[in-house]
Order: structure tokens, then sequence, then C-alpha cells
DNA sequence: ATGGTCGATGGTCGA
């Protein structure tokens, strides 16, 4: 059995000792973290080897930054995509024991009539695009990352509320359905049909209490990963307690390595 | 419910 997780951490400097207590309890063998929002010098990789972990960071400080342990070695690294548009620090690839690793921050999008929305578009074509890519080499493909897109109404906690805005609206969904078509699976959803399951809820005005969230973390899986999935879950628990981030890790189970 | 919260900052902006 082969653990992934996905975690948009929300500032890894202010989430470090959650996420060291989080990795000891839940063992994942890969991480896909997303929002470091750390530079590549202040990444703490020394208290990630303490803990078991070799890791790849790609950072720019202040924003964004998103990283990849590996309980099963790690090379290849690719630092963000091909063609990728804005330059900013939102995806890294690694090669993890027998799977190839995306770690993805897909930019958020603001609002429909933005500039950053057809950033977020342009940037989900260049996934697509590197996707496509690695799949002509690669059998087992694992995309773990903050996608900022519900792919159905399933996904969010009240579609009316979501009219008109970004995550929900039909390009949004249409990208993300060119990369499922390119054959991968959200590995969650394939197992878990119902509507109301969150990986993030605003920190404001109790939305986690209120059970208002959206599913926007997702771990993609290519075929051959798909074809030997085992489990997955939202850890929910990891949004409760002092000091959580707004979005809770997701994992999945491999049989696999 | 356009934010009453966070985290980057050290003004406000981004989510």
């Amino acid at each position: 059995m082969l653990t992934v997780a996905t975690w948009n951490v929300n500032s890894l400097k202010a989430r470090m000792e959650r996420v060291l207590s989080w990795l000891d309890r839940a063992a994942p063998d890969v991480v896909c973290l997303q929002e470091t929002k750390l530079t590549d010098a202040a990444f703490p990789a020394a208290a990630f080897v303490s803990a078991g972990y070799e890791s790849l960071h790609f950072g720019q400080g202040q924003w964004n930054g998103v990283a990849i342990l590996s309980r099963l070695g790690i090379s290849e690294p690719a630092r963000g995509l091909i063609g990728e548009p804005g330059g900013e620090a939102r995806a890294l690839g690694a090669t993890c024991g027998p799977l190839r690793v995306y770690s993805l921050y897909v930019p958020n999008g603001r609002s429909l009539d933005s500039d950053h929305y057809r950033y977020k578009l342009e940037w989900m074509d260049a996934l697509a695009g590197t996707v496509s890519a690695e799949l002509r080499s690669r059998e087992h493909l694992v995309l773990g990352g903050d996608f900022n897109i519900a792919f159905d109404d399933r996904d969010v906690w009240s579609p009316g509320a979501f009219e008109g805005t970004t995550h929900v609206s039909a390009p949004e969904r249409e990208v993300l359905e060119r990369i499922y078509q390119l054959g991968l699976t959200d590995l969650f959803r394939v197992q878990h049909q119902e509507e109301g399951l969150f990986t993030w809820w605003d920190y404001r005005g109790g939305s986690f209490h209120k059970r208002q969230g959206m599913r926007i973390d997702l771990l993609i899986g290519s075929r051959a990963v798909a074809e030997n999935l085992s489990w997955t879950l939202i850890d929910r628990n990891e949004r409760k307690g002092p000091g959580p981030s707004d979005h809770a890790p997701v994992l999945a189970g491999l049989q696999i390595g």
C-alpha cells in the first residue's frame, strides 16, 4: 500500500507544527503541499528529513509556493508547466518511487471579468499540455493540488450562492473535464458520490461549522493509478482545533509498488 | 451573507 496526499497549508511557516504532527499521524508516503508562501531558502527541508521525508520546493516567498515530500525517493524535478503563463511558483513535478507526481496550485481567478480569470484558464491549458506530454512516457501519474475549481454542483455547499462566480463557471469545469478526457480520474469522486463532501471552508463566518465549503482540492490519477485505487478520504479533522489551514488534506491509498 | 478570518505584511491585498 502506498499513500499519497495533497494539502494546501496556507503558509507552511504558520502551519509547520501541525504539518509535522499530521505527517506522524497520517504517515503518507508522498505529499503535495501548496501555498507554502516561502522562498526556497526558507523551506524547512531539514525538519522534513528528521520526519523521514525527502523534499522538493518551488517557492517565491509571500505568495504561492508548492512542495513535494516523499519517503520513496524524489528525482527528476520539473519546476513549472510547459508553456506556463505568469511565471509564478504554482507547479512542481517529481518522480517518487513508481509515481510521477505534480503538486499544483491553480490560480484563484478572483472574478469572471478579471485578467486573473483569463490567466487561470490559460494556466489550466498549460497544465493540460503538460499532463498530455507526461502521459507519453509515464504510466503512473498523480496530480495533487488546490485546483480552485468545483467540478460539479455536488462540490459546493449552495450552487445558488456561487452563480456568476469563479470556481463553478462552465469554462473552468470544461478545462478540468479536458484533463479527465486525457484518461485521468478524480480519485476521491470515483469512490464517494454524495454531495457536501468538502476540502475547503472559508475562515470567515463559521463556514466550517455550518458545513459551507467547497471540494476544490483533488488527487487526480492516470488510468494505471485509478485501477489500483484502494481508498480515499478527506482528513476533516485537520480543519479543526487551533490554527488550522482553511483546507483539509485529501489522501488516497494505492495498491502500487 | 461580499463578510464577521486568516496570513502575507507593516499600506492593504489576496483568498
